[in-house]
DNA sequence: ACCTGAACACCGTTCAAGT
DNA sequence: ACCTGAACACCGTTCAAGT
């Protein structure tokens, strides 16, 4: 590979980025995003680091909603990676239930101005199926649970909704500090842990 | 009461709004957010609306945070009324845990954009007892369920919080489309009540 | 085809000055 | 005490012009 390929953004040697601009705008806006908030974000900051003019963005992306579309769609890509990575062999259809939730909050709590920028701008297009593939593990994992008898019997979906909406506002409570505030958890994996739990007893193996 | 004192903003009598500028300032900006919607915000606008110089917010508002984590604090409080307003007579507790959670929901589907202020802009000043109190209903209808076997025992606080981030995920899921887009859910109030009854099965009277 | 430079209306915020 | 007017740096977006 040459150096080219590899840091496409980080050479100065001139001011055309070989049709790379795009993936350094991007990379650029995650950078952004971790650094000042998703509320923070700024097109023209964005031009400014990669060294580029405030315009040039608008050859790759129509403004900068598109641009933080295209964020959020490498955001559910890397979420979805992350629920179907490998888990610890042999572990029961309920326990790999509760480690996806666990999964979930984590990437979130790893990933905190991503994951609140995935839900606030949509990845409408380029292709629904994104949000639809994130989703998919979750199912996977509840209906075999459900064979086992470790979750209710029912419609699959309804279950899986369940545990989603659950898992989803725990942690955008524990996010924007309204639990802490509260008093009410301390560690968000652990919350998540316990929640599973007391809402459907039988995931314990 | 006289008409300065009912509808202070809109009379353009003259350029001092006597003190009530606050008041107005605030009811303005709920205007917008549901116009507008809550990222759309902005305070110049809200000063044109009202008929004064965006400097003058600066006399009862620190900065535009400051303006919207007012804003915030009512909404705290309407929720808060509306968690708490009159039952049908004679519910037993766990219709009672139902019924809130369904308040809950309405209330985030009819004051949307005042729903997801609260959460982005949190009332630290000038009492964090607002976010507690908005609570304790809830807590309230879970100790009492709990007493008649409706929900499982345990740490209360525990349920309580279940129920809550339960709702809330299935609230702001709904908001942004995320459910609709799959084609998960109908309509948010069945599907608090169903997701409710599915986690808790004693929860049917 | 890809990017710059200059311009537009708009934003949040500050501050001296008016009443 | 309460508000105005003018100014500041910054923002998203457009468009003619350069290579």
């Amino acid at each position: 590979m040459s150096d080219a390929q590899l840091e496409p953004a980080r050479r100065s040697a001139g001011p055309y980025h070989h049709g790379a601009l795009r993936a350094a705008l991007i990379a650029g806006a995650r950078e952004i995003l971790r650094e000042r908030g998703h509320d923070a974000f700024s097109l023209n900051e964005l031009a400014r680091r990669i060294g580029v003019s405030p315009a040039a963005a608008y050859r790759h992306f129509e403004n900068r909603e598109a641009l933080l579309r295209a964020v959020s769609f490498e955001g559910y890509e890397e979420l979805h990676a992350a629920l179907t990575r490998p888990m610890a062999a042999g572990l029961d259809p309920g326990s790999r239930v509760i480690e996806i939730g666990v999964r979930y909050v984590a990437f979130s709590a790893d990933n905190a101005d991503l994951f609140l920028t995935m839900f606030r701008y949509r990845p409408i297009r380029p292709g629904e199926t994104v949000t639809v593939d994130a989703f998919a593990p979750l199912m996977e994992a509840v209906g075999a649970a459900q064979a086992t008898g470790q979750l209710p019997a029912g419609e699959t979906r309804q279950i899986a909704l369940v545990i989603w909406t659950s898992l989803h506002g725990l942690t955008v409570l524990y996010l924007n500090g309204a639990l802490t505030a509260l008093g009410l958890i301390e560690s968000p994996y652990e919350a998540a842990r316990t929640s599973l739990q007391i809402q459907f007893p039988g995931l314990k193996p």
